[in-house]
DNA sequence: CCTGCAGATTACAACGTTGGAAAGAATGTA
DNA sequence: TACATTCTTTCCAACGTTGTAATCTGCAGG
């Protein structure tokens, strides 16, 4: 049916290891050789047969990305920017939702896919420390996100305590002092709502502020209703503030939105600064300042770190830690 | 090194091809046999090699998305649709970014990955009309988007016209004559753009009303600083209009965004409606009224068509054309 | 003219699985 | 008991490619 090397082979009148070899850029060919063998590759229009390639060579050049959920824009850009970089090193990449479920998760962490891709990009968010020893499969992977640390495998992160101080710290100069916490989860210490909380009063205590609890506003998971949900009792509770740190930008948006229809003036009456520089924090009204978290520079790092796992190159290497710089973005919600 | 059937086969006491039977869910296998051979699978950790799987049977169970951008979040609830579907049916999805280049859409189709995969669902952008004869490739394939018509394969897409046209008649019931119709591409004939003008124009003539040129306003990608841009250049020129008929989302949440900038107020002093129901328009303020393009059809249908296509059981049908069903979502920025 | 050697090409087996057909076991019928 | 029939299992080959090792070619040096 298919055009295989064997029909190349054929129409070159050579052997089909050599049409192999050509194709594999292997050393000692000649070169009038393996022009006959281009030619006949363009003509017949053959194309490999990648099963057959990958059962042979254990390779499918093929990498997975397990994400909680890609209609939540931060894992979309993030996709995007891991798909970019894998592009450019001539892998493709099978995207795999967990909706952030633990089962699920390990589901897809042991299941049979992961035997046909060559490395796998993990985003955890089912998973969390103590689950650290389910995550040691045969398969290269590297780790992102906050849930687990010093696990098995390298690991690329962003430096969410220092961002979130920082985010904090931003607000602080501008003369805000009474700051929600908010996206809180009071009970995590890791992860990113644990980090960004500890960042968050890192930067109160450094300025000679007191934490004060009920100030960190719940908000479990992080979409943008739950920042609206979480607002309205804020408001209604009465509570005093004048600015809101949130940890991620859907949140803060929702927020935003809730704040405005209860009359309160953004950034006048309440700054506001969010998390992760989504695409549509440039277009909010206000524009919302945020941190940029580095997502070009984990996705480059985390498929780069991947490759090498892969190949081999970083064999003896330990597991590594890498952490991208972020940068506050200073946009209207905080032009005070 | 890894685990094969050979290994189960050996611990089961069973030929390698019983394992295979068994797996396949072949008939006539004892019961006791079968569960000897899946206990033998359980403590064993058996997973198949996908890459031999594909070699020998010609199926991946992989499908290809091949969509303009992941960012766009059209695209990003699209291919959510989309990997849910086919999860459903036990396939993975590999997704390409063409950046609706035509080059690169050309590349993809035609490039080796086409033949990992069972079939390609193709969301056309770089190519059009006239490009129909590039488009038939040996991949079973499902097109999508309104780019191409009556090609040589399975077609899935939105009643462009007739959405647009109550998109319009939504804003003319409400009392607003003045309509932009805004995102226009004046040249085009089919395509979203010219398919949601030509609705548009149909509202209006039914209503009585002419058709003004000035009032269609050109926005070439649709992305939401095109919208903002647009809309700029709209109020500089002094234009007058009371609504407004944007050709999708986010050139209406950008335009949006300059109106208010501009002391407009919504829906007071112009109403609007969009396109699509991306998730941001429950959340903006105002909400976006839009309309609702049934992407959840639209992706069960397409990945149904698509798997009847490589399965063989449409095998005598011809080229199909399917149509979801839209629905308009009046929200506040229409609420007058 | 033979030997040695590097460069270029090829033969062969193997990767792990499944399709097809043959062989073997169990059951029913005369 | 013998034989036909059905159910169950196994044997063999093949999918298209690449790794290993062997072969072959041409040429320099003695």
């Amino acid at each position: 049916m298919a055009i295989t090397m064997r029909d190349v082979a054929q129409a070159a009148d050579v052997s089909i290891k050599t049409v192999s070899n050509v194709i594999n850029d292997h050393p000692n060919i000649k070169a009038e050789t393996r022009e006959r063998v281009l030619l006949a590759i363009e003509k017949l229009g053959y194309q490999p047969n990648l099963s057959a390639r990958g059962l042979r060579s254990g390779r499918t050049d093929v990498i997975s990305l397990i994400i909680p959920d890609l209609k939540n824009a931060y894992f979309a850009e993030l996709a995007d920017a891991v798909m970019t970089a894998a592009s450019k090193r001539g892998k493709v990449v099978i995207i795999e939702q967990s909706g952030g479920s633990r089962a699920r998760e390990l589901e897809i962490l042991h299941g049979p896919r992961m035997r046909m891709v060559d490395g796998v990009l993990y985003s955890v968010l089912g998973l969390s420390q103590e689950d650290v020893g389910l995550i040691d499969i045969p398969t290269p992977m590297v780790l992102l996100g906050e849930r687990i640390f010093n696990g098995p495998t390298d690991h690329v992160t962003m430096q969410n305590i220092e961002a979130s101080q920082a985010a904090t710290e931003h607000l602080l100069q501008r003369g805000r002092t009474k700051l929600l916490a908010f996206g809180a989860h009071r009970n995590e210490v890791i992860g990113s709502a644990g980090l960004r909380l500890e960042g968050y009063r890192r930067a109160l205590k450094k300025a000679g502020l007191d934490y004060r609890d009920e100030l960190a506003i719940d908000a479990q998971s992080w979409h943008r209703s739950d920042g609206a949900q979480a607002m309205r009792q804020v408001l209604e509770s009465g509570l005093d503030f004048d600015g809101v740190v949130a940890f991620n930008d859907s949140i803060a948006l929702g927020a935003m939105r809730v704040m405005q229809d209860a009359g309160l003036k953004i950034p006048e009456d309440v700054a506001i600064i969010g998390f992760d520089d989504i695409d549509e924090t440039r277009y909010s009204l206000p524009t919302l300042s945020t941190i940029d978290p580095g997502r070009g520079e984990i996705a480059e790092t985390a498929v780069a770190m991947l490759l090498e796992r892969i190949d081999g190159a970083a064999e003896a290497t330990p597991a590594r830690e890498f952490e991208a710089g972020f940068k506050v973005i200073s946009r209207e919600s905080t032009a005070i």
